[in-house]
DNA sequence: TACGATTACGCGCAGCGTAAATATC
DNA sequence: GATATTTACGCTGCGCGTAATCGTA
């Protein structure tokens, strides 16, 4: 069981399709198939249903939903206050430039903040 | 960003040490070293200590082990709920939640099965 | 015919294990 | 030399995309 199918299934039960969701996070369909295939294997329940339009959420699914966005959200915000907490940020700062100086090398940098 | 770094990162805080972890979560040193040094980068922040014995959090490391237990418990939760909603009545219930909001509140709830 | 989901199939990469290297005591 | 992490390297499986297939209106 993994985030990204949570955020999957997420964007599935929100549009109500898979092709919709499928162009919102950028996969195409089949893969997304896959995945709500073996999310509902792997917790042994039937999370919707096929309509000749597009898919429906049931009970599963909804408590599913439900508590997948609970977590996505704890994600993010577990990841932003450990960016913010970092007194140690880590790592070499790469940049672009947008001109090179006359002997290759980019000029010297000024003060850098942390990346978003 | 996946669960199973979240999980794997766990174990390494609570053991101290990489080798320890790698038994409890049955996966070789490497793998987890190449794990964490992964979590790190993705986030932008170092996250432990490399002592002779072993390794030790700091600051942004807490931060995260917090966040990480809380968001593995959710997951469970998620998964049990999920497995227990098949037959069960539905309806409106309180529930507790990991973290409130900035004015005190739980987030919204949606509908739900029952919690044991 | 049109739209949407599923099945089939091939490919690339992430994650793992083994083995060798490095570091500290 | 002992313990512990890191680097190197080959391999397998998962996730993805493309293409073909099925179902319904």
């Amino acid at each position: 069981m993994d985030v990204k199918q949570l955020r999957y299934f997420i964007a599935i039960a929100e549009e109500g399709s898979l092709s919709a969701a499928a162009q919102r996070v950028n996969v195409a369909q089949p893969s997304l198939s896959q995945h709500v295939i073996s999310l509902g294997r792997d917790l042994g329940v039937k999370l919707l249903e096929r309509s000749p339009r597009g898919v429906s959420l049931i009970q599963s699914g909804e408590v599913l939903l439900s508590h997948a966005r609970e977590i996505v959200t704890s994600l993010e915000t577990a990841v932003e206050s450990v960016r913010q907490s970092g007194a140690e940020p880590m790592g070499e700062v790469r940049r672009s430039c947008p001109k090179l100086s006359d002997d290759g090398q980019c000029p010297p940098s000024g003060p850098v903040g942390h990346l978003d």
